[in-house]
DNA sequence: TTGAAAGCGATACCAT
DNA sequence: ATGGTATCGCTTTCAA
């Protein structure tokens, strides 16, 4: 293995001149700088990532908590996890992850504590979080990928659930339909108050009071199955519906299988949009499907901006918290039917 | 910050005492021990990773190298990657990833040089990949997910393609299907010699041959209206076909989605059958796909354990290196028509 | 603009 | 079964 004294010696200059020129917090001459680099290069020489972070009491390393999910990371999140991943590179940090849910904050405190990580980036966060009190209280910097019920003092970043609903509501109401359907995460999820879940749930009620249209909210497991029961829910419950907002994915195809079986056309007789979800899932229908784009990489590199700020980094100058997501049109919309 | 000798002396015993109980490659007094555990909860102490990393040599890292794929990481990576970590985190060891696609393997070079990891895991392997000759040229221990073209050597973990489409077609060949088509990935994929790609038609080749069957093998881009033209040309090519297998599962439901256009009904009239795919996507279409499941988490857990036995951990004495995918009887394959 | 030297906090060798 | 201590390869303060 070669050293850094190696270099030194080779390139004829001490070590620390060496060590200043490769982290450039000290002005160096050209000339020195060159030899240098002539030495690294004709030794291949690395520099050593423990020894630096011994030294520098720093890791440059983050890491992203999140639970092992059913399934393991959706679509999303994998776009999410690889953006955030490519934006720490770029900062010079790396990338880690944790996969912990809940129960085990205490695990996440232990790594903290090991100096395994200068910050740590937590995703699924619920209303009410334990492993956030848990992260403030170790005293590492942290972001959240979604918002705690009292957001403030916190750094976050999260989709935008109210701008898309209501964007989705919007879309529909433009279109002429007067009563719409929501297909919601789990009713367990919204008693636990997952974040997304509630949230959606009162933008969308807000959303078609403001527009007056009449709502029917169903909470829906994460299956096809469900999805068939939540929209003949909403078909008895309300049988003028003729558009339905999804944001469960299972769900959805669970929601059009059921219309096709009754012989409801989309989107002649109903419309269906798909709310914080990825063109994958919405090119597998067909006709594609109206969906609203969640923003994985944009939250991904905003969650490592925010995070690098808090380490020190360059300060994040109005750059937002909240991202909506984007309308990508299909054919699952229409008119409403006269 | 609490050190390794603020424990040693809370406890009365020496520094070294105190790293060998936590190592636990040295025989310790239970009643020192107990001493020793006693401080380290007083004082809540966690051993500092670099300073271990530095000292041992070992930087208790798994690097997960895995391309930056358009539309992140799938569920099947997902579910791998989550194992993985599992599995690592079990031995002892953090599981990074690095997102590098196959042209940046010198970055790859550069981390490992710096001691980020211990070892490797190399996802998305083709059967000539610049990486592993990187990878193998770089000293570290490593191991494939996939195959390169001669295996021998090397060490890997893989689905079992073959197994998989012998198992699919031979299902389709007891059901009566005398004429099978084969959606396979893209062309693309198959002159660039992507393994999966080209075990899978060959396989699908061999075993309609073994059955007298009439194979319809096609290459099809990632996206549901490939998948349409891919089924119009095993219609064309061969209309007597009764039956088809998928690979490729965004194509999919392009070939469900013409199929229906066509009135052409599953399963009655034709069966479909998917391949190396996730439950979740065969639960998205109605009836539910029969579909063989790509086997994420076994993979995961596979290839570190291949990967720890290579860092001198316990061997794995006959586990195998190849897993085929599990059918999951769904509702899309039944008898031949007559 | 450059150098010397004191740590950083563990591991593991050599003793006892 | 336990202790003393050199060492790992770098960062950073203090001096020149």
């Amino acid at each position: 293995m070669t050293t850094m004294q190696d270099v030194a010696r080779q390139a004829g200059v001490s070590l620390s001149t060496v060590s200043y020129a490769l982290n450039g917090n000290r002005p160096i001459a050209q000339e020195t700088r060159d030899r240098i680099q002539a030495a690294i290069d004709e030794l291949g020489y690395r520099r050593n990532a423990a020894a630096r972070s011994l030294a520098a009491r720093r890791s440059h390393v983050l890491a992203l908590v999140l639970p092992t999910v059913a399934g393991g990371l959706s679509g999303t999140l994998g776009e999410f996890a690889e953006s955030a991943a490519q934006t720490a590179r770029d900062a010079g940090y790396h990338l880690v992850i944790w996969p912990f849910d809940r129960r085990e904050h205490d695990e996440v405190r232990d790594l903290v504590g090991q100096g395994q990580a200068d910050g740590v980036l937590l995703m699924e966060v619920a209303l009410d979080d334990a492993r956030v009190e848990a992260l403030a209280s170790s005293g590492v910097p942290f972001t959240l990928i979604g918002r705690t019920r009292d957001p403030e003092g916190t750094s976050y970043v999260d989709i935008d659930f109210e701008r898309t609903i209501t964007d989705a509501v919007e879309h529909l109401a433009d279109l002429g339909h007067r009563t719409v359907g929501f297909v919601n995460h789990s009713q367990r999820s919204e008693v636990e108050l997952y974040g997304p879940t509630v949230r959606a749930r009162d933008a969308f009620l807000a959303a078609a009071e403001e527009r007056h249209l009449a709502p029917v909210h169903v909470t829906c497991d994460e299956s096809p199955v469900a999805g068939r029961r939540a929209a003949l829910e909403i078909l008895v419950r309300a049988p003028r519906t003729t558009a339905i907002i999804t944001m469960n994915e299972s769900a959805t195809f669970g929601v059009t299988s059921l219309l096709r079986e009754r012989r409801i056309e989309i989107p002649r007789d109903m419309s269906v949009v798909a709310v914080v979800t990825s063109s994958e899932v919405g090119a597998m229908y067909d006709p594609p499907l109206t969906s609203y784009l969640a923003p994985g990489r944009t939250l991904g590199r905003y969650a490592v901006e925010e995070l690098l700020a808090a380490l020190g980094g360059p300060p994040r100058r109005d750059a937002p918290r909240l991202v909506a997501c984007a309308l990508a049109p299909g054919g699952s919309t229409g008119p409403a039917p006269s």
